[in-house]
DNA sequence: GCCAACGTTGGC
DNA sequence: GCCAACGTTGGC
């Protein structure tokens, strides 16, 4: 999430809250609302709200009953994702000014815009999966009814109003259904429906709703999440293609999300791994690789750096499922794993800084797109011919564009040293034979396939698949688990 | 100690 | 002779 994003949202969470105690609790002169709230978004993704409200004004009615709740359902359901993690369903709607200065009447001792949700109903959305824009005229209208039903729900009584409001609020029901336009009879239930409106009021509007100056906004849900953004005025209905969807700077941010899930799901290494590599990845990370504990550990833009590299690496590379690995008679370590976790966290809350003026904070994610063109600049670094070239044996069968893999995991090393004690041993058992067959079983799953995966860098590698031939080793989904499953559980052994 | 690069070799 | 890939090593 962008940080005009995340402060989009804290600021509504944190007016919603407050709107919530100051109408929804009794009180004589005044009444404070602290709080700090952490949310975590896939593990990964921090928000913190901080809520520090004083409100002063007196309240003696308590407009929230048990009933209220009783047949809502809280929260708006998350709409269907994108396999790829991206946002599916996209609304733009439409931010009125307070239409009558008595549907929010208690008093406020704030200024400057509020958001507060309108039934969510009033609206016909349906559960498209394509973005969604509702047009200025209909979203007039549509929230133009939605007022009335405020308004006619409680003609005296502003209480009632914000009862209803606060209903709506929590539940995203329309809250006079009765009064619902009648072209929403489509919609089977409020809870299958959910779609909370934003409606921006002023405080102090004069309006009275027949003056309805309009702005969009849009509204997208990320895994559950509402993200609210002002649509640029120029913003209309026929540029919101999917092209325009996918590069606008009001959504860039549902391209980036994207990449903290393929994170999150990254099982993989960030290099390639010999079976070693992938036999000690399980065992010792398990399968969490080894960028994302260094993630966890490194700032929020280190994180995003981190994660960009090992989609590069991802991209490149295919490593076997978990399964392979867990035929491999490894030794497991559960320990490592919790351990991993505890440092994801701990890592994770203490990149958030707490504002103690009462606003919101997020992660440090300003400096998110040095780090990415940081990336991007070591990542070049790898696949620069010079840089390849500055290597001690210089390849003649080197071709521009080939790329040199960044890094080697030292497990790699303790595969080979392994493999190397298993040879001094064969040796001198057997010290004429030629120790051609030290790196394979014959009888492993991996020993027994036929066929390169292609895909990983030693099929790269290889002639045949137009690489320079300078690895010369095999598939790595060819190499042998069960010899270096018996080293690695003679080593761990001895 | 480590690894990319490459000389070398068994199998065909 | 060709190919796959094993085993070695220079450079770091
Ligand atoms: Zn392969
Ligand atoms: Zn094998």
């Amino acid at each position: 999430m962008r940080p005009a994003e995340k402060q989009g949202w804290t600021s509504l969470l944190t007016e919603t809250v407050n709107l919530f105690c100051h109408n929804g609790l009794r009180y004589q002169h005044d009444v404070k609302v602290e709080g700090l709230l952490v949310i975590t978004l896939d593990s990964k993704d921090i928000i913190i709200v901080n809520i520090n409200n004083t409100h002063t004004g007196r309240n003696d009615r308590v407009f929230i009953h048990k009933d209220d709740y009783d047949k809502t359902c809280l929260m708006p359901k998350s709409p269907p994702r994108h396999p790829a993690g991206k946002v599916m369903q996209s609304q733009s709607v439409t931010l009125v000014p307070q239409l009558s200065a008595t549907a929010m009447s208690p008093p406020q001792t704030k200024t400057g815009p509020r958001y507060v949700y309108i039934p969510a109903a009033s609206i016909a959305t349906g559960a498209s999966s394509q973005p969604m824009v509702i047009t200025t005229a209909s979203a007039a209208k549509t929230v133009s009814n939605t007022s009335l039903v405020s308004t006619t729900a409680s003609p005296s009584s502003s209480a009632t109003s914000v009862k209803t409001t606060m209903r709506s609020l929590l539940t995203g029901l329309p809250s006079t259904p009765t009064l619902m336009p009648a072209n929403t009879s489509t919609h089977k239930s409020s809870c299958d429906q959910p779609m909370p409106i934003l409606q921006k009021i002023k405080p102090h509007s004069s309006g009275s709703g027949d003056h309805v100056t309009t702005k969009k906004i849009k509204v997208q849900y990320i895994d559950g999440i509402m993200i609210v953004d002002e649509c640029p005025d120029d913003f209309s209905e026929s540029n919101f293609s999917s092209a325009s969807y996918n590069n606008s700077p009001m959504t860039s941010f549902s391209s980036s999300h994207p990449t903290f899930v393929q994170l999150a799901n990254n099982k993989q290494s960030s290099t390639d791994a010999t079976p070693a590599k992938r036999m000690k990845n399980d065992s010792v990370s398990h399968s969490t690789p080894t960028t994302t504990r260094m993630v966890a550990k490194k700032s929020t833009t280190q994180r995003a750096k981190l994660i960009k590299r090992a989609e590069t690496a991802k991209s490149a590379t295919n490593l076997p499922p978990a399964e392979e690995i867990g035929k491999s008679n490894c030794v497991t370590s559960s320990v490592d794993e919790q351990k991993t976790a505890k440092d994801t966290s701990s890592g994770k809350c203490n990149n958030g800084e707490v504002d103690a003026k009462g606003g919101t904070t997020e992660a440090n994610i300003s400096d998110y797109e040095e780090e990415k063109s940081a990336s991007e600049t070591s990542d070049s670094e790898y696949s620069d011919p010079s840089f390849t070239l500055k290597s001690k044996k210089k390849s003649k069968l080197w071709k521009p564009g080939f790329k040199v893999r960044p890094k080697v995991n030292k497990r790699r090393a303790m595969f080979r040293r392994l493999r190397d004690r298993m040879k001094k041993k064969k040796t001198t058992a057997s010290s004429n034979r030629k120790a051609r067959d030290t790196r394979k079983c014959g009888s492993c799953e991996a020993c027994l396939l036929k066929e390169d995966c292609g895909n990983c860098r030693f099929c790269d590698d290889k002639v045949k698949n137009g690489g320079p031939n300078r690895l010369r080793q095999k598939c790595i989904k060819r190499q042998c688990i069960q010899l270096v499953s018996c080293e690695f559980t003679q080593e761990m052994s001895s």
